[in-house]
DNA sequence: TCTGGGGTCCTAGGACCC
DNA sequence: TCTGGGGTCCTAGGACCC
């Protein structure tokens, strides 16, 4: 059998970084993105994460405290992100034949064809290519199957002799290694798995990879015991170029206050609609089926949630339709003595557009008018937003020379 | 005042059929 | 009417990822 080499190219703290490219003065200085309403902690500079602020946490409990170390903070600009993210794509496209887009700001790409002995030297290539063309740090970590490639950039991003890149063949007693990496670190073992691992006295990956397959099946279900097999080397998860057709396409938002008038939810629900199917058209799909859902705000206890699917008669991506379709679902949903959150709709059974099944017995639709404008409390919050630099014309930065 | 959003996969259990 | 086993399909829930 020949042995894959498989690499994993991660943007380093990817919005931080990404806002930087357009405003240097936070460069050096702590720096965070938050969450749509701008609620908590989703990417943290190095500065912010010597500092101690932890991925997630709430804004407003650190606000202070960020003001005092004079913190650059933004509010999430997916805009930027997903076309800096095309770009970031794009140039480690030109160095590998087999890429994966795994994440926004995650590839896997296959590297088999190179030396072990030259590995380092291609991936410094790629790495400087990336900065040097679109501003944007990478890390990247080469081994022989998926999981082995996050555990070596794991690796590599502890210690930065090696400089944000690290080959698990240059890698020395990489087994007794595992005895020193804590089990939670591995690719696809979260925070549930790690704590029945620890509740059994497993805590390293070294102390992971001797576990019982028994065990690992009858507790972590066939997807634990493919880790453990990865992590032992052999290739259980191939890389997919062709990009997997979405199953599900959601478009949901917590609202930027609660909210507890039916016409603020409607309207909310209507623009998230148009969201969702905008994407959907993006892949040029349709969807027979829609669920949608209004929920109170967890963090005042209200628990309440309530969710209802649709099927339509035929596969659809027209606006009207489904309004006409989940409107009345809603109004059902909708009880008037609570108050809201959040809500969204997920779309399902997705088929591609071209093939249209038809239907013998189509039931004539009641239209329903879309919402009239609010006052638009529903709205999110976004504070500190940045502008479209690279996707709006009047974004675009003037350079005076 | 203020706590994200969008995915995938696997499994157990219920419904239903023969 | 009662009784049993086995197969398939669907869904909700739970785990994971970023």
């Amino acid at each position: 059998m020949i042995s894959k080499k498989i690499g994993i190219v991660d943007c380093n703290n990817f919005y931080v970084s990404c806002e930087r490219v357009f405003n240097p003065v936070s460069t050096g200085r702590p720096t965070v993105v938050l969450s749509n309403n701008d609620g908590c902690v989703i990417a943290r500079s190095q500065e912010a994460k010597d500092l101690g602020i932890k991925m997630g946490e709430p804004f407003f409990q650190k606000k202070e405290f960020m003001d005092e170390h004079r913190f650059c903070v933004y509010s999430s600009n997916y805009n930027l992100y997903g076309d800096m993210s095309d770009r970031v794509m794009s140039v480690i496209r030109e160095h590998v034949s087999s890429l994966e887009i795994y994440s926004i700001d995650e590839s896997f790409i296959d590297v088999s064809h190179v030396e072990e002995k030259d590995m380092m030297d291609f991936l410094h290539i790629i790495r400087e290519d990336v900065k040097k063309r679109i501003g944007i740090p990478v890390s990247i970590g080469v081994g022989p199957n998926k999981t082995l490639a996050k555990l070596t950039s794991h690796i590599a991003k502890q210690n930065s002799n090696y400089k944000g890149v690290c080959s698990f063949w240059d890698l020395e007693e990489v087994r007794n290694m595992y005895y020193g990496i804590d089990v939670g670190e591995v690719w696809g073992i979260g925070r549930k798995w790690k704590k029945k691992l620890n509740s059994i006295g497993v805590d390293s990956v070294g102390q992971f990879v001797n576990s019982t397959d028994g065990w690992i099946r009858k507790n972590m279900s066939i997807l634990g015991l493919r880790t453990k097999y990865e992590l032992l080397g052999h290739y259980c998860n191939p890389i997919v170029t062709t990009p997997k057709t979405k199953k599900n396409v959601a478009s949901a938002r917590s609202f930027g206050q609660d909210v507890d008038d039916f016409s603020q939810i409607a309207e909310a629900m209507y623009v998230y609609i148009q969201n969702g199917l905008r994407k959907i058209k993006d892949d040029s799909l349709e969807a027979k089926k829609a669920t949608i859902f209004v929920s109170g705000n967890k963090h005042k206890g209200q628990t309440h949630s309530y969710y209802k699917s649709v099927s339509f008669q035929k596969a659809t991506c027209d606006t009207e339709e489904i309004w006409a379709q989940v409107y009345p679902e809603l109004r059902k949903l909708f009880k008037k003595d609570k108050s809201y959150k959040k809500c969204g709709i997920v779309f399902s059974e997705l088929t591609p557009s071209n093939q249209h099944q038809i239907t013998l017995f189509q039931s004539s639709l009641q239209m329903v008018s879309p919402p009239s404008n609010t006052e638009k409390k529903w709205e999110m919050k976004q504070e500190f937003i940045t502008k479209k630099y690279t996707t709006k014309w009047e974004d675009i930065p003037e350079c005076f020379v």
